[in-house]
DNA sequence: AGGCATGGTGAAAAAATTATCCCCCACCCT
DNA sequence: AGGGTGGGGGATAATTTTTTCACCATGCCT
């Protein structure tokens, strides 16, 4: 089932969150607590999971500082970098269609 | 939520088959009854669905012939035609990195 | 009538995903 | 000791998505 590329790429850039979560950590919120604020409609618990999926398919990694209170950084892999210009072909892809979209999407809400 | 593209997108392109279902489209796999002999390992219900949000969405539409039986083709739209650029941009990136994601993809199964 | 093919649906169950709640740890400070 | 910060996790519930199962309709053919 995974078989095509196209399955693999919709599960690392699929759910609900990760792909907003992947913008703001390139946009250079990288910090848990930074993501928490930026993010307040998502729980912080499901951006734990979801920044844990990410980190076990290798397209970020996790900067840890001795310091203390400890500090946290997630940053994108090699891997992770090379995702960053498909993302910016469905950010802009989605961007041109959004209108068109959301027209015929009021059952299969938001 | 939707406010960036990226969610739009994802929106579309996302949900476990309809990458997969788009792609067989693509390939000229655009009869419902082709479709679930193509993906057996996902039933027909969903399959329909699936292409029920999809033409909702206007990325795909439905052809009937009026013959017997009836005969039904699903086809892209422009705004779909649009969208097959960035499934392949997907596509190569997924093929790129499979092995790299699914060895990390163990617990987050298939 | 019964069997084939086509395309399709409603209801309910199962599975996967997302959300909530409350807890933990370490360490600083007052 | 109590309160603050920063980063986590388990258990459970709610929600969404996917699946199964049984069923409908048309019109062919034997």
């Amino acid at each position: 089932m995974l078989d095509c590329g196209l399955s693999v790429a919709v599960k690392v850039v699929g759910g609900k969150w990760k792909a907003w979560i992947m913008d703001c950590i390139r946009r250079g919120i990288q910090r848990p607590s930074a993501l928490h604020r930026e993010m307040q409609e998502v729980s912080p618990r499901i951006i734990n999971l979801h920044l844990k999926e990410l980190e076990d398919y290798g397209i970020i990694y996790k900067q840890v500082y001795a310091e203390v209170p400890v500090r946290v950084e997630y940053r994108f892999t090699a891997v992770g970098e090379s995702l960053l210009p498909v993302m910016d072909v469905l950010e802009q892809w989605g961007n041109e269609n959004r209108e068109h979209i959301l027209a015929g999407a009021r059952s299969h809400l938001v």
